[in-house]
DNA sequence: TGGTATAGTATGAAAAAAGGTACTGTAACG
DNA sequence: CGTTACAGTACCTTTTTTCATACTATACCA
């Protein structure tokens, strides 16, 4: 689909962190403890169980995440990050960073335009 | 939308650099020359016009992009990174690397596999 | 005995993103 | 006089992503 070499690049890249939740799981994991599946969905409490499952399973197929099942009743699962999935922690510490500054100058833009109205 | 203040500043910046071709574009855009339109349709093949222009208004929305028009007939717009796009270049590079080496090891993987399978 | 916690799956609906095609006006080229 | 290039817009369809709700099995607690 994606012919363009460096297309492909950004596009693998990508797909490993993006998706509306992926960011903020893998941040919680970068913390450095395994969690389990309902500590991790106390941590973001509009995320489905659907779509927490979903990319957790996508995470593990990039082994980003790893998955270990105690066999226990109630069951027990618990993630936590890969030695190669902290590899991206400093593209994600760049990107919570430049989002950050982001934010802030969007708002500064807007209080300037609000002060303009007010002239 | 977004209450998790962590989330908002990865949306915002992962915002601004997703969108299956915006990484190209600005790709394209941070080697420095200002493209045209068109140019930049020749540089990515498969997008549409439709496509390429939504994707550079949201660039210039967010003041990463620069749009000049040249009021001649037919008419000219140039497309150039502004300073503030510039501060993007270190993240795309880091992604653009990661996800090259993340491929590497994808096909790698594949490899091996099939290796197995004919043992 | 009924409620809670665990880690999910199944199904269908809604929303968001992307794609496809046709169309615009003007000028230069052959 | 027909074609091409330019930089788009309009309209509609398809694909992808996300959401909402219901459901599973088992053990522990009161």
């Amino acid at each position: 689909m994606q012919k363009n070499p460096v297309q492909c690049q950004f596009v693998a890249a990508l797909d490993s962190i993006v998706g509306k939740w992926k960011p903020i799981i893998l941040y919680h994991l970068l913390q450095g403890k395994p969690l389990r599946f309902n500590e991790l969905r106390r941590l973001l409490p509009d995320i489905t169980q659907r779509m927490l499952t979903l990319h957790l399973r996508e995470l593990e197929e990039d082994e980003i995440v790893k998955r270990v099942i105690y066999p226990q009743i109630p069951p027990k699962v618990e993630y936590s990050i890969t030695e190669y999935g902290r590899t991206l922690a400093p593209i994600l510490e760049s990107l919570h960073q430049w989002g950050k500054a982001h934010v802030e100058r969007k708002q500064l833009k807007k209080a300037e335009n609000e002060q303009n109205e007010t002239d």
